[in-house]
DNA sequence: ACCCCAATCTAAGCGCCGTTTAGAATCTAA
DNA sequence: TTAGATTCTAAACGGCGCTTAGATTGGGGT
C-alpha cells in the first residue's frame, strides 16, 4: 500500500490521501484509521496532510461528500430507469444497498457523523439533502399514481430513508451478514425481498 | 463530574466507570470518550480501569450488553401491552425509539460495533439476538392473525429491525432532529406516524 | 536566463491517548 | 495478628492529532 514517488513534491497528494483513506477503511475497518497511517500509506510524512486539509475531520468530511455525490448519481439512475413511481421507490432502496456494497469505505464515514462532521467543510452538512429531495419527489409521484397514501409524504419518506440506512448499517456492522449466512441467504437477496414486500404493501393496500 | 472517595479503594469502581462512560457520551458525544477521561471522571488513575476490564473495548461492550438488556425489557413490555400482534409490532418499533431517547449513551455504543465488539466479552456477540427473537415471534403472530403476508417472516422481521435502527441512527446522528425542526414536528411524533403507516399498510393490504 | 516567491513537503516536538509494569495501600480470612 | 489476594497509584512506552520551523521544489516576472 505505501506509495513511493520520484520527486520531493507529491503532485496529487490530496486525491491520494482520499483514496488511501477509503482503501484503509475497506481493508482494515474504520477502527484502524488514523491520519498518520493514511499519510504513511500515501508515502508522505505525518504533517503533509495538513497542507490539504485543516484537520482530520475535514478529510473524512471530504470523503463523505464525495460519497454522497456517488450515491445521488446511483439513486437518480435507479429512479429514472424504473417504469413506475412505486418501482422507483423500491429501486432507490436497492440502489442504496448496492452503493453500500460498492463503496463501503465512503458509507462508513457517511454513517459516522462524529468523524465526518466538520465545521471546516460546510457542504458536508447538506450533502444528503439532494437524496432526500429525490426520495420525497418519488413518494409524491407514488401518491399521484395511487401507490402511496395521500396526505403528508413525510412518514413514508422518513420510513424509506431509515429503512435504507438501517439495512446498510446492519450490513456493514456485521449482524446482517451473520444472520443471512445462518438463514442461507445473502444481504442482497434479503434486500430484494424487503423491497418486494414494500412495493406489494404499497400497491396492494386497501383504500 | 469527577468523583472523590474517602478511602484508597474505590469500592464500586466497575459500575462507576460504566456510569461515567455513559454520562460522558450523553454530555459531550461519543467523540469525546477516552478511557483516561472516564477514569478521570470517576476519580481514579488512568491504570485503574484495567483491574476491571481487560481493555477499552471490553468496557464499551459491557455497556452495550447492559443496553441490550434494558432494550429487551422495554420491547417485551411493549409487545405484551399491545392488544393485537400488529399493534405489538408497532409498539416494538416505538419502544425502540423511546429507548433511544432514554438511553442515548448506551445506544451509541450498541450502534458502533468497531468500538464495542470485544472478543473478551463473548456475550456481546449475541446480545441482540433475544430482541430479534421477540420480533420474529411477533411477526409470526401477525401472520397467524392475518395482519402480515404468509410465508417466510424474515423480510418483514429484517425490515422492522432495519427501520428501528435507521430511525434511531438518524436521530442520534443529527439529521432527523434537524429535519423535524424544519418540518415543525418531532422525532417521536414522526415515529408515531411511521408506526401508524406501517400498521395501516399491514392491516389494510389486499389478499 | 535568472531569481524570487508561493506552494509543498520534512523534521521535531507538544500534549493526550491506550496499555503495561512495579509497587503501595487496603481488605479478607485464618 | 498476619499472609495473601485485591485494588489502587506512579511511571513509562509507543502512537495519535496537530503545530512550528525549516528544507525543497515549481512557476511567473524581469
Amino acid at each position: 500500500m505505501p506509495q513511493t514517488r520520484a520527486s520531493y513534491h507529491h503532485g496529487g497528494l490530496r486525491d491520494a490521501l482520499l483514496a488511501a483513506c477509503v482503501a484503509l477503511i475497506e481493508a482494515e475497518g474504520i477502527g484502524a484509521v488514523s491520519l498518520r497511517r493514511v499519510a504513511r500509506d500515501a508515502g508522505v510524512s505525518p504533517g503533509a496532510p495538513y497542507h490539504h486539509f485543516p484537520d482530520r475531520s475535514a478529510l473524512f468530511a471530504a470523503i463523505a461528500v464525495q460519497g454522497h455525490q456517488l450515491l445521488l448519481e446511483r439513486l437518480r439512475a435507479a429512479r429514472e430507469a424504473a417504469p413506475t413511481a412505486v418501482r422507483g421507490l423500491g429501486a432507490i432502496l436497492e440502489a442504496y444497498v448496492a452503493f453500500a456494497r460498492e463503496h463501503p469505505g465512503h458509507l462508513h464515514l457517511m454513517l459516522r457523523s462524529e468523524l465526518s462532521a466538520s465545521p471546516q467543510v460546510p457542504e458536508a452538512a447538506h450533502a444528503g439533502e439532494a437524496a432526500i429531495q429525490l426520495l420525497t419527489e418519488t413518494v409524491q409521484d407514488c401518491q399521484r399514481e395511487g401507490s402511496a397514501p395521500a396526505g403528508d409524504p413525510e412518514p413514508l419518506v422518513a420510513a424509506v430513508w431509515a429503512l435504507a440506512i438501517g439495512i446498510v448499517t446492519l450490513w456493514l456492522d456485521g449482524p446482517l451478514e451473520g444472520r443471512c449466512v445462518q438463514l442461507g441467504t445473502t444481504p442482497e437477496a434479503l434486500t430484494a425481498r424487503i423491497t418486494a414486500l414494500l412495493e406489494s404493501l404499497l400497491a396492494g393496500r386497501a383504500a
